[in-house]
DNA sequence: CGGTTTGCTGAAAACGTTTTCAGACATTTA
DNA sequence: TAAATGTCTGAAAACGTTTTCAGCAAACCG
């Protein structure tokens, strides 16, 4: 009673007009219309069999009657969870984490949970701001991507004990300094599994050519794999075998590719860190009259579904980043749920052949390229 | 006094564990560390300038010690406004709005507001459940992606007053049934554009080539414009002539230009309907030992910057993705924030000129496609 | 028929902030 | 010196929900 005629002036005057003038239906204004309590309501929302038929046809209608939309503001602020998750990306420009993100958005879309995304562009400090962001916003966990971090930024997560999981981190940074469950492709596995399959088809004269390596640890990881690689099967790598394109437009990897082809001794195959990387070359390639795959053999890195685009279609190997994405956030939800995922998962990546690698030409060059035979 | 011993007990228990249990320091703690009532930690937070110079000290310090993240979601509650917008979208296979997202992330990062991404995988009934679960989580706005919604998408927005923007609408869609303001690419004209241009450069014998126009009006819209555009010149356009391509890949795309290439009559000039088509059409001319662009001209319309890596460098039609994103995050603030932007721009396309258009080889050309002089 | 159980309901507290209001001083003005 | 003004502060209300708790009937049990 007393309660009531506090309540009830306030009624009226309160909905003045807000920027918006949306007066916003709310689980009061339901309760009055049906004739009970916001209890009610609230139970005819979340439990409706505790409600007897007659009062929860009544809410219902009153529902219907002003499309009643929740305040899932409100809840999270009781419930304390805010079925939200925020994503840190070091950025869109290159369209390789875009699989990833469908990826999540899929999966989080399922379990109900909403994704919130923010790039960083590659900025560390950002990067942190953003993680600070999220966390204000009361996101239930974060998914962080990349492997260039402020030492803050897993000291932050620490502190305030939110469930993150890292994905498309390197192995080796992953292990060296862990932040949380980890999903990481194994960039340097791929590029050696590249390099050995242009081995078993029986090269001897192999080159790399990569992406821009600063600024992005996998293409570096990529890289330096590549080259550990071939030396590891004993076969000589000068430098000049080791281009490296400013971008992936034809125009730059083609000055790239055409340090590669200048040198002295010519590769008989390439492998490059990125499928995209194939178009300039074999755009240069065609301007030297060499023939894909009898004259070079090229093999991709997958970043996308680039390769079948290519002429010929290229050979590559596949990186697993919708699974990634899947992973990422499967994980994520089950650090959300109490349940402990994996500490680090490198998911395996695959060879696709297509037609962009074929034996040598000649047997001479298996001979020319071997520099010593036991070596490792 | 009174209202002390009431809140003290009630203290020390209540936070047992949480799921995670985070203690989580909130606006009270603070200022019970620091010796002041929760108002004057809030002053600190957001009016310094009120707070006498000894306490601001005393609570900075205890924030700090604490390092206390303010809960977003309790500001949302009062202020009622969460300073996050929903962007729904209709896939993200398709990467043509990954640029949009990139600008608009940027714009409202810029802003101070928290970007929540839904993709709707080109269904219409989830789009509108989509937007549901936004406006319940409390967006300050909606952008919407696309032509293709349910009639009910716009009754919602409309009944619950939401501010909102479309981005990527077509045009004849958008003066037809107006959903709020929205941002067009005029993807009729870039295809217009695109035959003017080919039939400035002389060409009479032009085809189209279109990806697959199923479920996405604005390839439809470029497909339809340009065969409309093609004969609003005067010239012929055999069914032959209009080529649709099942997919975009390479053999996809092969298999439509041989259609196109098989039939009788050749035409000198193909437009695209998007430039990711000119890679599977260039290797097919390559097969068929056709120069381009001596033997046959190709025109893009760019949805990305896919044409740079194809060889010959497409000429292309830009469709400006990154404005649209950028505009649309603008327009929308605006209304946020009560200034009414436009009701309806369509964003500018633009010639580029790169390498994959020449004029035709035998003026005879002119003459055969020639069907009558004045039409139109 | 008295007591227990059961089913349903509403009042009120709680979530973590911001904001309003009035009170406590200190300072200025008349 | 009294009054008026100004500066700073804390209590409490408010935001829109969920959940706890106690109360009230009705049904059941002995």
């Amino acid at each position: 009673m007393m309660a009531e005629t506090r309540s009830k002036p306030s009624k009226g005057s309160k909905r003045a007009s807000t920027r918006t003038g949306a007066p916003k239906a709310t689980i009061k204004d339901i309760a009055r219309a049906a004739g009970v309590s916001v209890a009610t309501v609230s139970r005819v929302l979340n439990t409706p069999d505790l409600v007897v038929a007659k009062k929860r046809q009544a809410v219902l209608r009153a529902l219907r009657r002003h499309d009643y939309i929740p305040n899932q503001t409100a809840r999270s602020m009781i419930s304390r969870r805010s079925r939200a998750i925020g994503l840190i990306l070091p950025t869109l420009a290159n369209p390789v984490f875009v699989p990833a993100i469908a990826a999540i958005e899929q999966e989080l879309d399922r379990a109900g949970y909403a994704l919130l995304i923010n790039c960083c562009e590659r900025d560390p400090a950002r990067e942190l701001a953003q993680a600070r962001t999220l966390i204000e916003r009361g996101m239930d966990g974060l998914l962080i991507t990349g492997s260039e971090h402020l030492p803050d930024l897993p000291a932050l997560l620490a502190r305030h004990r939110i469930p993150h999981v890292s994905q498309d981190v390197s192995q080796d940074i992953a292990l060296d300094k862990p932040m949380g469950p980890s999903i990481g492709l194994d960039n340097a596995g791929a590029l050696a599994a590249a390099v050995d399959h242009l081995h078993a088809c029986g090269h001897r004269r192999i080159a790399v050519l990569s992406g821009p390596v600063h600024n992005t640890p996998s293409v570096r990881d990529r890289f330096l794999s590549a080259i550990a690689r071939i030396r590891h099967h004993g076969l000589i790598c000068p430098d000049a075998w080791c281009a490296v394109s400013d971008d992936y437009d034809n125009h730059s990897t083609r000055i790239a590719a055409q340090r590669l082809l200048d040198c002295g001794e010519q590769p008989t195959a390439v492998a490059l860190t990125g499928d995209l990387l194939a178009l300039g070359l074999i755009s240069e390639c065609r301007a030297r009259s060499l023939d894909i795959p009898r004259d070079l053999s090229i093999i991709g890195c997958g970043d996308t579904n680039m390769g079948q685009y290519a002429d010929p279609p290229l050979t590559t190997i596949h990186m697993p980043f919708v699974e990634m994405g899947r992973a990422a956030a499967r994980d994520l939800l089950s650090l959300i749920e109490d349940r402990k995922p994996p500490e680090l998962s490198i998911l395996p990546h695959e060879l696709v052949i297509r037609q962009s690698v074929a034996a040598p030409a000649n047997a001479h060059s298996a001979k020319t390229g071997r520099l010593r035979t036991n070596r490792l």
